[in-house]
RNA sequence: GACCCUUUCGUCUAACGGUUAGGACACGUCCCUUUCACGGAUGUAAUACGAGUUCGAUUCUCGUAGGGGUCGCCA
């Protein structure tokens, strides 16, 4: 006896976002099918009309795209079961309606609805993750599958493409079990097999509630606006409801798909922490080849308004491998660019005030800046001899100066390395912009 | 409310029935250092509660409580 080649979808309905948590099913499903040399279909589920628009659908794709998740059948692709919109999939939906009528298991309402008649017998859903659960629908009513306009709902188009698609394996979240009594109930009428079901804990906010549009970080579209990079946020999606059993975090998919069992998987719904997510991010960043990184700034800098200098010179490709290693996130640019490219930008008013608790703060700056003004190549090993130089004449550590240093010529407390930063800046912009710093601070 | 799932540091999680209950994020301290960081070290911090089984329970069983989900002619 053959085992049937896995087949798992993801099916997601067009409403205008890629949901998180949607993506971290997309994912498992994705990571399944490779894993076991399946195929992953992703198919539509346009059923309403309604809300059904070319960009919702984009929003998908667009997500899953960029996350990586490439599927095998599906939009874009085709495939052997194709169309896979259930938008475009009605003389399927006919036929099968047609056998539920003919076996009798379908009643009409007097508007036109048509039920399913449930055998009301208690289910056991043997599920991979929960266990067998036991679904009682006895006392519920039986489900509408087709409206008075002739369309189907969810539950019975769900079913149906199931069954075409020859889908082995259901992996979704945990607030379809309950919908899967009715779902095996249908497969049953069908005189088909279900397929093996997972029901995958939640994710919600940090205060536990569902993540709802509004949320930051529920779109998928945030990660993709806030130049996020995809692995990292796959790496961290993998460990809410998932893990090596180990001590390790940071892990490619190839590590991943060896280790991807049922009894690998969390029971418990998770919070998203964007903190962590954002650490991986920056773990992945730091890493990043600087082409990539430059490819990564710039695109995002272009898209920001025009008050951010968003220059591709390349006076600003030499700023950026100063910046990257500081980073968790792309957008943090924002903090660093204007104290780099701002001459004159005012001095913060913690660094103002740090600065004048200094004791000989009038002295010290002089010794430090005459010292600088004789460096005659202008490198970072250079700067820092002279500022040794100025400290030893000043009979203090070098340390003590750098903070001075710092103010002077970004006229903030922390930023980016500063040596290799007054060597990006050059001699006279430094002194220039020192000079005329002192001249504010001394008074 | 009914039904279902679930419960280890604030968060994500690890722990054949025997561990000083481990790691990571965040936070504190120290070290490193020319600064900001990185990094290293270290600290605060958890088995929801109550019974039972057992020589021994985070682990197995039951109950209670908390959290989440579902109860559509949405998907």
């Amino acid at each position: 006896m053959s085992v049937p080649p896995v087949r798992v979808r993801f099916a997601p309905s067009p409403t205008g976002y890629l949901h998180v948590g949607g993506a971290r099913t997309a994912l498992f499903n994705w990571l399944f099918a490779r894993a076991h040399g399946g195929t992953f279909v992703l198919r539509i589920e346009d059923t309403d009309a309604a809300r059904n628009t070319a960009a919702a659908q984009a929003a998908i794709t667009d997500g899953l795209h960029w996350l990586g998740l490439d599927w095998d059948e599906g939009p874009e692709k085709g495939g052997p079961h194709a169309p896979y919109y259930q938008s475009q999939r009605g003389a399927i939906y006919d036929a099968y309606f047609q056998k539920l009528v003919d076996a009798g298991h379908t009643y009409t309402e007097e508007n036109g609805a048509v039920r399913f008649r449930s055998p009301r017998l208690p289910i056991v859903l043997p599920d991979k993750i929960c266990g067998d659960i036991k679904i009682d629908r006895s006392g519920e009513p039986d489900m509408t599958i087709r409206r008075p306009d002739g369309s189907y709902i969810f539950h019975f188009v769900n079913v149906v493409d199931d069954i075409k698609m020859e889908i082995t394996h259901v992996i979704r979240g945990e607030d379809h079990i309950y919908n899967t009594g009715k779902h095996i109930e249908l497969f049953q009428a069908f005189g088909a097999e279900p397929p093996v079901y997972a029901h995958i804990p939640l994710i919600l906010n940090s205060d536990a509630s569902k993540m709802s549009k509004r949320d930051q970080g529920a779109a998928v579209g945030y990660y993709q606006e806030n130049a996020f990079l995809p692995a990292a946020v796959v790496n961290y999606l993998c460990l809410l409801g998932w893990s090596p059993k180990d001590d390790r975090e940071i892990l490619t998919t190839d590590e991943i798909l060896p280790l991807f069992h049922w009894e690998n998987m969390g029971h418990s719904n998770a919070k998203f922490d964007m903190e962590k997510c954002r650490w991986f991010n920056a773990q992945y960043l730091a890493k990043l080849d600087a082409p990539s990184f430059d490819h990564l700034a710039i695109s995002w800098l272009l898209r920001q308004t025009p008050a951010l200098s968003g220059t591709d010179d390349s006076r600003l490709v030499g700023a950026l491998p100063l910046i990257q290693p500081k980073i968790k996130g792309i957008p943090e640019l924002a903090e660093h660019l204007p104290m780099l490219f701002d001459g004159a930008a005012p001095i913060a008013g913690d660094a103002m005030a740090k600065l004048s608790a200094q004791p000989d703060l009038s002295n010290r700056l002089n010794v430090l800046l005459t010292h600088l003004d004789a460096v005659v190549e202008w490198t970072a090993s250079a700067i820092q001899a002279a500022v040794a130089a100025a400290a030893a004449a000043l009979t203090i550590k070098p340390g003590a100066l750098m903070f001075p240093l710092r103010v002077l010529t970004t006229g903030q407390t922390h930023g980016v390395d500063l040596l290799p930063a007054l060597e990006w800046l050059g001699k006279p912009e430094t002194m220039q912009r020192s000079t005329a710093r002192a001249k504010l601070i001394l008074g």
